[in-house]
DNA sequence: ATTGCGTGACCGACCAGCCGGTCATACATT
DNA sequence: AATGTATGACCGGCTGGTCGGTCACGCAAT
């Protein structure tokens, strides 16, 4: 055993500090020198735990996604109706992202990246793609489980998923352009509810 | 009298080679000297017709911006019910970002840029935050005449402004992740067709 | 028609400075 | 002393932007 262990902090520390300095002056720019300030450690000592800024960048991914995914997941172990559930998910997702604010403006280079990879055909999923699959099968799992409980209209469960999918990721980038909450907190109820009356039976 | 004038198609294919360059490598990434040899001209070339890497950026956010606007302006002015020119509103503007797919790929950073100057505070709106503002009033103007004509419910005229674009961004934002496009030509579909259903009286 | 000249569009080698990543050194713990 | 961790000065590669030179072209004079 080694006399002094990696401080099990540092990790999340250097995480939480290239999240803010990310933020602010995009992946690209964002200095490894700062991201090392704001953790109030040395620049050497952030290669003691991440190997290039592009490991760094992809943790940062896995974090805000398994954040979402998880936080879905225990919703839906709950015990609700489908409808509850579709309605919780749409506001508590939304709400997560907001929560996360500076890693949401992160969010948006992580979709510029994915898309190219794909793009390019790199035969390896991103992460993020790995993420919204997980997203999407939960919640066509519910909107089945809302025909068959009839609550919900018959409907294209592809389209209703990526609908509501999209309906997030929608509100979140408007959100980041206009800022004002409260306007946004009336636009997310009359949205929601516009779509929940959409599946209707 | 100058013998030769600068060629006025140049600025057009530089543009064109950047947004294939940019997509491809990203913004940040993206040379010059790339864009350069893609247009078939030299490096100082491109510096006869903007001044920066920069302002080309934002060239390339005009023409996006404005062909969405534009668009969206003459439809609005021809004669169809508000049902019909919002169904071909969110139709039309997910079929215009389709084509320019490259274009498309830009958009992300020129949101991450946008975003992240009105959190720094910047006064100075971002293009893209103002094109957006006129896309806003055009619809908003659109479902106000179609609860006048009563075609829809009445409504929280904002929230549902807010529906509507995050409804193309988001459907957009899905279609670049996924790719497939039958799937969703699908999901578009029932997305618009559960949105109107949503605003029915 | 031919010649020669002036203009400025075009070019790409070059440079300055920036930044990711390395490594020799210092330090702490046992 | 030995081992492992922390550090920041330094290095090298890279690229946005510059600038002096080139030459295609139009025009004027013959």
């Amino acid at each position: 055993m080694s006399p002094l262990q990696k401080d099990p902090t540092k990790p999340e520390a250097i995480i939480r500090a290239a999240i803010h300095v990310f933020a602010r002056d995009g992946v690209e720019r964002g200095k490894i020198a700062d991201i090392a300030k704001e953790a109030n450690i040395g620049k050497g000592t952030v290669y003691e735990y991440f190997n290039s800024k592009e490991q760094i960048f992809h943790a940062i991914v896995d974090t805000v996604i398994s954040d979402m995914v998880d936080a879905t997941q225990k919703l839906f172990a709950m015990d609700l109706s489908p409808k509850e559930k579709l309605q919780t998910f749409m506001r508590m997702n939304t709400e997560i992202i907001f929560e996360m604010d500076d890693a949401m403006l992160i969010m948006t280079e992580i979709w510029a990246q994915s898309a190219r990879a794909i793009k390019r055909g790199d035969a390896a999923k991103t992460d993020l793609y790995d993420g919204f699959e997980k997203l999407r099968m939960l919640v066509s799992g519910v909107l089945k489980d809302g025909v068959i409980a009839e609550e919900f209209r018959d409907m294209n469960f592809d389209g209703v998923t990526t609908l509501c999918l999209a309906f997030i990721d929608g509100f979140v980038y408007q959100y980041m352009l206009t800022k004002d909450e409260e306007a946004f907190e009336r636009a997310l109820v009359e949205g929601i509810h516009s779509l929940m009356k959409g599946l209707e039976r």
